[in-house]
DNA sequence: GCGACAG
DNA sequence: ATCTTGTCGC
């Protein structure tokens, strides 16, 4: 099927795509971790996509790339992938090495129809995929405790769809959900691997700098 | 009808 | 997302 240019055609397309989630996990050991980031210009018509893999043992950048494109899909809440994917595709295509996982800006099953960015991701390259979002999309939860490491689970109705996980001390918790091939569980422990420092996982914070000045 | 609403 | 002033803290 063809990239979709309205909403109910991005919803059509959703609805197909979601079937093919699949939560077994297909990287029980990953070595690196490729975290996806966009940015867009001041006047929101074009895009920067870019993809940085880094090494889980030491944090350090392996290979990274990064591209830039026009914006062709409006910006509406739960059809974020119809927006961000297309350059997002792109950049992942330029890079060296085949990713073992991605750590997606945004959203995994943590999404009004079980299907946000990191799903759509992870069943379009058949790589393992989740989602650390910076604020909620959909669900309830508790205050996770304050400690580094303490969460709470992210309830949308009685379905459990995502962790709400505090990755420093004293700091708003982030909003993980499993995407694709990998487990709720191994995606908060890798999304707390990643963020020894700051708020957000190493990923992220490469990623979102390369596609800012990428833009200059 | 009234809010809520990833980036 | 991006724009923007000021403020707090290491």
């Amino acid at each position: 099927m063809r990239w979709p240019a309205t909403i109910p055609e991005a919803l059509e397309v959703q609805a197909t795509l979601r079937a093919g989630v699949d939560l077994t996990d297909a990287c029980p050991d990953p070595a690196t971790v490729t975290g996806l980031d966009v940015a867009y210009d001041p006047a929101g018509e074009r895009i920067a996509a870019a993809a940085v893999t880094l090494s889980l043992d030491d944090l350090r950048i392996v290979d990274q790339a990064v591209v830039t494109g026009e914006v062709t899909f409006p910006y509406e809440p739960g059809l974020f992938a119809f927006r961000e994917l297309p350059p997002l595709l792109d950049a992942i295509a330029a890079l060296t090495r085949p990713p073992e996982v991605f750590a997606c800006d945004g959203h995994g099953l943590a999404h009004p129809r079980r299907f946000g960015l990191a799903c759509h991701l992870g069943v379009l390259t058949g790589t393992p995929a989740f989602g650390v979002g910076k604020t909620r999309l959909v669900g309830t939860h508790a205050e996770p405790g304050p400690a580094a490491g303490d969460s709470a689970p992210l309830l949308d109705g009685d379905t459990h769809v995502g962790e709400v996980l505090r990755t420093r001390p004293g700091v708003k918790p982030v909003y993980v959900s499993a995407g694709h091939l990998i487990s709720l569980d191994h995606a908060t422990r890798l999304t707390l691997a990643l963020s020894p420092r700051y708020r957000l996982p190493e990923t992220t914070r490469a990623a979102d700098h390369l596609c800012r000045a990428a833009l200059d």
